[in-house]
DNA sequence: CGGATAGGCTTTTTT
DNA sequence: AGCCTATCCG
């Protein structure tokens, strides 16, 4: 039991960084190799040494890994759990802790409600547009009040957060500066030993907050510069060199044994990068990628249909007419994961999933009707705390009768009178909402945690990023979403120029997102990409990706090459389909 | 004032 | 294609 023995299993740099004392430590840890289990072991040997439970934080990056850690620990036997969070729920607690009452914490979504009406009350002449935009990055960014040079600017950052706090509401960046202000004033809570994850996504904000910690702390940091793909949204690898600069002396650890990818996935993610030496493989299996290349994304799409129902033993009509079998392994739908840049391209591959009845599943925040459903539910909790005014609804398309007819309900709901589902037919039912069963049923989770007391704002975000793993159904996600997973096999789809390193996007972090993409393969690896593609309603001249050519020696040979010639290879792929 | 309609733009996303 | 925004007309 690892309660018993944290060292148990661990390799040697692992231990290393599991036992390190008296000082910083940042751990460099690539995809596979045991990031989570040397965190929790970490947490396991301190708490072995006598250190007590509550002086220990665990930061992670989303609260569904955070959950996998108290998991974890629960799991190795641990009694007294740590805290254990994101940045935002800690922040959270230790708010509500200093003021003695909960904020209420609004979304983007909210947030864009406000900052319209801090453009109308400023009366700021020149055109907002992507204003906001820039008010969100810029609040990330900055550590302590407004630091651009656009007047206007100033002006909306000032009027929007005078509302703010007129309806006594908190952003998401407020609850990481505010948190941060009071413990400045007062370290009273502070633990002993922090630990953070995805170091290489943290904010300037967050990192400032960290550098607070570490007054009291010793900090371990653990992450993946090559991993860093949220810096447009304010996060900056480059704190994981300002971390070893600052909080001088920082023991450093790099883990290079890995354990997911066969090599040759790893030798292919090493060579994306000048000079990077490829993490050691201790994973036996061979590996294989294979590119593919097609006319349009449509038949892009139908070819990794195909491809899938090959795998899992073949269902449908086609693959019963084939005879031999051993060309894959057997793969169950949920070792399957497809990935791409953007949403939009979900489109064209649910579309052939479903014409070759392959059970799928994507993140809530693709579906439409849910993600309005959970907002609409967000903003009828506002409404009955009375944060959420009567346009805010309107907006929504909520009249304020219903909503105070729901709010009753809601509240009988509270009150354990009526179901969380009867409550929710009657939501849906009001607002005219189209919701299938099975969407009432997912919606279930956080109207309970809500009866439970977590804060709305994070009770209902939870839900939106859930993929529910036990279904037996190919996942579907973006590049972002698939940090952190894991799969036998992964589709990497539209590794085309302008799409994968996304026209106009950071050079680098599209590669270090094509490398996150790449190294979620724990087997196999398909490359695709075609020459024209239906995107935004009207087709678009691709063409291969410069990141293929990168990995190509790593390719397998069969299909490796894009067709040159047309005769042979157009009579190759005709027989797929 | 509100509904209809044409025009413009479109990443990625956690909390 | 679809959503948000601006504008125009009754």
């Amino acid at each position: 039991m690892y309660h018993k023995d944290p060292l148990k299993d661990l390799n040697p740099g692992q231990v290393e960084a599991v036992t390190s004392k008296g000082t910083h430590l940042m751990v460099k840890a690539g995809p596979g190799t045991g990031k989570t289990r040397v965190l929790t072991a970490r947490i396991l040997y301190l708490i072995n040494r006598g250190v007590d439970p509550h002086q220990i934080l665990a930061v992670t990056f989303t609260s569904k890994a955070a959950q996998e850690i108290r998991k974890r620990l629960e799991a190795a036997g641990v009694k007294v759990l740590p805290q254990v969070g994101t940045f935002h729920s800690w922040a959270f607690r230790i708010i509500s802790l200093k003021k003695g009452i909960s904020p209420f914490v609004i979304d983007e979504h909210e947030q864009r409600f406000l900052f319209r009406e801090a453009v109308r009350e400023s009366q700021v002449e020149t055109e907002p547009r992507g204003l906001f935009e820039r008010l969100l990055l810029l609040k990330q960014q900055t550590e302590r009040g407004f630091d651009g040079d656009n007047k206007d600017l100033e002006l909306l950052w000032i009027c929007y957060h005078n509302l703010l706090k007129k309806y006594r509401l908190m952003d998401y960046e407020d609850l990481i500066i505010n948190a941060t202000g009071y413990l400045e004033k007062d370290p009273n809570p502070l633990p002993k030993h922090v630990l953070v994850d995805e170091f290489q996504d943290v904010s300037p904000i967050q990192f400032q907050l960290v550098r607070v910690l570490a007054a009291k702390a010793l900090i371990t940091a653990i992450g993946d510069p090559y991993q860093a793909i949220y810096g447009f949204r304010g996060a900056d690898p480059r704190f994981i060199h300002r971390f070893a600069m600052e909080f001088d002396p920082v023991k450093s650890v790099t883990l290079s044994d890995a354990y997911r990818c066969p090599q040759k996935v790893l030798d292919a993610a090493a060579s994306l990068f000048d000079g990077m030496t490829p993490l050691r493989s201790k994973e036996k299996k061979e590996g294989e990628i294979l590119y593919k290349s097609f006319e349009t994304s449509e038949k892009e799409a139908s070819w990794i249909a195909v491809q899938i129902d090959k795998m899992i033993g073949g269902i449908s009509f086609e693959s019963m007419n084939r005879h031999s079998s051993g060309d894959f392994d057997e793969m169950a739908l949920s070792d399957i994961c497809i990935l791409y840049r953007t949403k939009a391209q979900a489109a064209a591959l649910t579309k052939a999933l479903v014409r070759h009845g392959i059970p799928f599943h994507t993140p809530v925040n693709h579906r439409k009707v849910e993600t309005n459903a959970i907002s609409m539910l967000h903003h009828l909790v506002g409404f009955m705390v009375g944060n959420v005014k009567k346009y805010h609804l309107a907006r929504l398309g909520i009249q304020e009768e219903s909503a105070t007819v729901l709010a009753s309900f809601l509240d009988l709901v509270q009150q354990g009178k009526i179901s969380v589902g009867e409550f929710l037919k009657t939501f849906s039912e009001i607002l005219g909402l189209d919701l299938s069963d099975e969407e009432l049923e997912r919606l279930k989770g956080p109207v309970n945690m809500l009866k439970e007391g977590v804060p709305p704002a994070l009770a209902f975000k939870e839900e939106q990023d859930s993929l529910d793993f036990d279904v037996e159904a190919v996942s579907l996600m973006t590049f972002h979403g698939s940090k952190g997973l894991e799969f036998p096999v992964v589709f990497l789809t539209g590794i085309e120029k302008d799409i994968l390193p996304w026209k106009g996007g950071d050079a680098e972090e599209e590669r270090r997102l094509f490398y996150v993409g790449l190294t979620r393969s724990a087997q196999k690896v398909f490359v695709t990409a075609c020459r024209k593609r239906r995107l935004y309603g009207k087709w678009m001249m691709t063409g291969p990706s410069s990141f293929v050519r990168s990995i190509e020696p790593h390719v397998s040979k069969d299909v490796a090459k894009p067709p040159k010639r047309k005769t042979p290879l157009k009579k190759k792929q005709k027989s797929l389909f």
